[in-house]
DNA sequence: CATACACATTGATACTTGTCAATATGTTCT
DNA sequence: AGAACATATTGACAAGTATCAATGTGTATG
C-alpha cells in the first residue's frame, strides 16, 4: 500500500500560495463567488481566475456555475485526505536513529 | 488577529514537493540521518540536501549534527500548527453565498 | 440583435524551482 | 598532516510559476 505522494504534493502544491490559502481559508465560511473573492484581495480578475483553476484542477476546491456567476466551495473529501496525512504522521516516539551508518554490521 | 498566510504558504510550499512529503512521511517513524533518507530517493546527495535545506528553513524538520552524519527530525510544533490551519476549516456547513451580487441592495 | 456583465484563456515576461556535476567544508582515523 | 568520509554550497540550466493586459466566451437584459 504504496503512499501516493505525488497527489498530497499537488494539493500541497495548491495551497503553497499565499492567496490560494487565503481563498481556501476564506471557503470555510461557505460558499462564495468569484467576485466576492476578488474583493479581498489585489489581484486583477485573470490572476484570481489563474488561481482558481488551481484550487479547483487539485480538486481541494469545485465550482459550480449559475447563469453569470461562478460559486466556489471546499471538497470536503480532498480536505480529509490532507487531514489524514498528517494525522497519521505522529512524531511523538522520538525514535533515535540506532540503526544509521555506525550501527550496520 | 490576522492569519499569517504566507507562513502557511510557505510550510505548504516545503511539502509541495513529492521528494519532501515522502521524506517528512519517513520522518514520521523517527529520527533519521541523511544517508538513510538518500537511500531511498533516486536522487544526487547534492539535492537530498536541497530538499533538506528548504524542510529545515520552513521549520518542520530539525536537524542535529553529531560527528560525522546529521540526523533529522520532524518539529512536532510546526505539525501542530499545519494540522490546526486544517483542523479550523470546517466547511460541514453549507453556507450558500446569498450576499452575492444579485443580493446586494 | 446589441450591449453589458462575469469569468476564462492567451501571450508575454520576470521570477522561482528542481536537478546535477563539481567543489567546498568539516570530522574522524591513521 | 593526509586520507576518507558525510554533508553543504555553488554554478548552470531547463522547466515551472505568478502576474498582467488584452482578448475570448457564454449569459442575461434593453
Amino acid at each position: 500500500m504504496n503512499k501516493d505522494y505525488k497527489n498530497y504534493a499537488m494539493l500541497m502544491k495548491a495551497l503553497g500560495d499565499e492567496n490560494r490559502a487565503k481563498i481556501f481559508d476564506m471557503l470555510s465560511q461557505g460558499e462564495r463567488c468569484a467576485c466576492k473573492i476578488l474583493d479581498e484581495f489585489s489581484v486583477t480578475q485573470s490572476t484570481l481566475s489563474y488561481h482558481m483553476k488551481i484550487l479547483c484542477d487539485s480538486g481541494l476546491v469545485n465550482g459550480r456555475k449559475d447563469g453569470i456567476w461562478t460559486y466556489y466551495t471546499i471538497n470536503p473529501d480532498k480536505l480529509e485526505l490532507i487531514k489524514d496525512f498528517f494525522d497519521r504522521i505522529n512524531p511523538s516516539e522520538i525514535n533515535i536513529d540506532m540503526d544509521c551508518c555506525k550501527g550496520g554490521s
